[in-house]
DNA sequence: ATATAATGTGACCAACAAGTCATATTACTT
DNA sequence: AAGTAATATGACTTGTTGGTCACATTATAT
């Protein structure tokens, strides 16, 4: 948790410094990431970071929630939780879920790496409630196709959901990666290119978990 | 590379260094893993280690290597390259591969990491060509269903082994974790839990995939 | 305007671990 | 057995960086 001081600044300077701190593990990692590197890029002294957070580990551990609590904000506007089918899921919102990515690259690869349990050595718990999360998320998606018929009820729904997270996340992976490859500036072909692509995991996701 | 006296040293102690180093590189990762513990574990000098490799960079290089060709040589004998459908690949070997786990966890554990990409900013080669050679195993394995027309055909090799590969690498980290919770001794009934477990990934592989 | 509290700063300290090297030990050679 | 080459060793050096702190600056209160 940050220290008091931290709380009183200004959102601009709070801002600046977690970004500078999410910058610089997100791209060294947590051991050679230097605290002076993110003092500077925030703009503050090096020994400012310590009025804000006891020690470099506060620091990472905050920077996790602050990009979580990020993406809790968004989300919640982007996927009201009415009750959705498996498939409408990823073709509705991909265009939004383009944007964010491409406004927001650095949060979402941070983000996407915490989840992946990169950091999982130092960020247990975080880590295991960003899991939680969007695994509540599916398995209401899993279970709302199996009482509407549309999927298949001879395998467990642990089974499914390990089936539907395997398949998503390589895909999300490496859409991430191609995103990456054009700058995320994608032209109308990318869109389309990337849609066709959804379209297609869908098709394997439907078909494989259908009766 | 290991210097010229690495190589002229008996197995037995190369073997013991190798996998001292690559216990400390798997509980720790690289950053925080220390040569004087690894010395210490191999039974040898802190010095000595500087005789066998340039830094620890070249060790971990190497550990990566040598983990690599361990597999290399037990992979060839387990799985002929004949023809073989995709869905018996797994219903096949799994009681070896089971055994191989049980044999083996740390070097196990170890390269699926690597292959994982934990370590991609050091071991980008070698990380490559791990991944590189799974993957044609797996084309020519799609390759082959196609032929046969197990294997829907409207959909790109390229896609078809995302989804493979997405489904596949998250189950099979769910069986690692699995066998890591009984210290991989399996009763009887944790056997047939896999291969219950084996198969309904198989049947959502096949669903997905078939024409 | 003065006093007091809060925040900012960067030179400094201490710890830690990678890598070195002079010396000891062991293995070969003749 | 004596001499030479290869290997082993761990105390020492050195660079790095997390964290501290005495002092400077700015904000707030009276």
């Amino acid at each position: 948790m940050p220290k008091r001081t931290f709380n009183r600044l200004d959102d601009d300077k709070k801002e600046r410094v977690m970004r500078a701190a999410i910058e610089e593990f997100q791209a060294h990692g947590f051991e050679k990431s230097k605290i002076e590197v993110i003092a500077h890029n925030a703009g503050v002294a090096k020994g400012s970071i310590y009025q804000y957070f006891d020690d470099k580990k506060e620091l990472f551990l905050y920077s996790v929630t602050w990009a979580l609590e990020y993406f809790m904000k968004v989300i919640d506007r982007q996927t009201p939780l009415k009750d959705m089918d498996v498939y409408e899921y990823f073709l509705s919102g991909s265009r939004e879920r383009f944007e964010l990515l491409k406004r927001e690259p650095l949060l979402v690869e941070f983000s996407m790496d915490v989840a992946s349990g990169k950091y999982a050595s130092l960020a247990k718990e975080a880590n295991s409630e960003l899991y939680r999360i969007g695994e509540e998320y599916e398995l209401r998606l899993i279970d709302n196709g199996k009482k509407r018929g549309t999927i298949r009820d001879d395998l467990d729904d642990k089974i499914l959901l390990l089936f539907f997270q395997g398949v998503t996340e390589k895909f999300t992976r490496e859409i991430m990666a191609r995103a990456k490859d054009f700058k995320y500036e994608p032209t109308e072909e990318h869109f389309r290119e990337m849609e066709s692509f959804i379209k297609s995991m869908v098709s394997l996701l439907k078909q494989g978990m259908e009766r």
